[in-house]
DNA sequence: GCCCGCATTTAACCCAAGTTAGCGCGATGC
DNA sequence: GCATCGCGCTAACTTGGGTTAAATGCGGGC
């Protein structure tokens, strides 16, 4: 039932049975939320944290004029509310789609990184790499024009999607509206469609009904100035 | 020696003895880097953690063709490569003013969380601050306007520096040029200049020669909508 | 099969912020 | 004492992207 988590942390570090089994026994029944129900609400202290099993997730701050800013999208396997094991969570975390998470008590998660420091460590070293992700949104939010932050967002949407077992090779559903991207982008949604239309004329790319597309990726990575390094994807520990 | 690391977890989490005696025995002799040089390198791939012991320095990451995005300021106490641990380092660390920093080599960090596992989750917390200071940082390129962007910095920077024990009040030393600001906030160094002459012209703050000085608290806290809770300063654990 | 509501698209207009270029000034160096 | 350089500042002009508002789908409920 977590294997979308083991899944995760075996790609750098290949586990040991105990602590495959350790893993295991957080398991528990998942909880439901319907698409657009909070999944980890801001200010709140939780008292368990939750571990998206199934579904596409999105982290986001809102001001208090309604102007929202999304700071990322997550996959099944990744725990959502880290944060939340130390401190009040400052953001909250809203389902793209119908999604399924376990939900796993503190002092189960802590006694497990205690008994297993290794454990602990790969779950930090995922940590981390959200953290990357971070940064490289800010790099695009603050130095990329409109049009390349777009590419860049399709470009790593396709390859982390593609590492989740989500799509194979140039397809797959990512269920946003123009909306989200714009507040994912830091642009108006006017413009954001402006762009998609730019690069859904040069052939790049197409995105409608939540559904992504890239016709042409050289073009598109190029487009985007991406370059994957900053996902971390294959590198071993 | 390593009093500034020190103090900053124990500002969440009390320490027992053997914990900070293992911290203890991470000191070695510092090593000195002059303003302006790299004290992490992108690219790298670091057999050793670099902490920071005195001195300034930001994280930045830069495109090749010369823009740049300032990620975050750092003072004394900050591990500034935990990233490096894991993965290859996809940023530089700078240092604004003579830095020192300790070296610890990573199997000796490593043997220090396997056997004290409290002490991973204190970095790990630390780690998790850095990264809410990211979101919120994402939020204000994104969505906010310069006026409010530069002022909510400056109260980011007066909060973290008086936190460090490095000011008193609302005077700190903060050595950084228009252009760090501008690399950090996402805006071109003219209009930077502009917020800034509005903001002292309001009579919020003074800023010259690299020093900070908060005129009206209140204000500026005001212009920048700053709220200091994503900070996480006064949570214990 | 019609209505409603949300998402996308278009068009017209506007403005916040970028760009370029040049000046002044203090610190540094020879 | 003079040239240099980095930094702050100013002004004039441009532009990428925001805003507003209205039209066009389109899917779901009943």
């Amino acid at each position: 039932m977590l294997s979308p988590l083991i899944a995760l942390l075996e790609r750098y570090m290949p586990l040991e049975p105990a602590e495959r089994q350790a893993l295991q026994e957080l398991a528990n029944q998942p909880r439901r939320f319907p698409a657009g129900a909070d999944l980890v609400l801001e200010g709140d202290r939780p008292k368990e944290a939750r571990l998206l099993l199934s579904g596409q997730a999105f982290r986001h701050k809102t001001l208090a004029d309604g102007r929202r800013q999304i700071m990322s999208f997550h996959v099944p396997g990744e725990l959502l509310d880290v944060q939340g094991l130390f401190m009040t969570m400052d953001h909250s975390v809203c389902a793209l789609t119908p999604c399924e998470a376990a939900v796993i008590p503190h002092p189960k998660l802590v006694a497990m990184f205690e008994a297993h420091p290794r454990l602990a460590l790969a779950f930090w070293r995922m940590n981390l790499v959200e953290g990357a992700v971070f940064r490289e949104w800010m790099l695009g939010i603050g130095r990329r024009d409109a049009y390349a932050r777009v590419a860049h967002l399709f470009c790593e949407v396709l390859i982390r999607l593609r590492a989740a077992g989500l799509s194979d090779g140039a397809r797959a559903a990512f269920p946003v509206t123009q909306q989200h991207l714009s507040d994912a982008l830091g642009l108006s949604a006017v413009h954001t469609n402006r762009v998609l239309q730019q690069l859904r004329g040069q052939g790049l790319l197409s995105f409608s009904g939540g559904e992504l597309v890239v016709m042409d990726w050289a073009g598109l990575q190029a487009a985007g100035e991406f370059d994957p390094a900053y996902l971390h994807l294959s590198e071993a520990n």
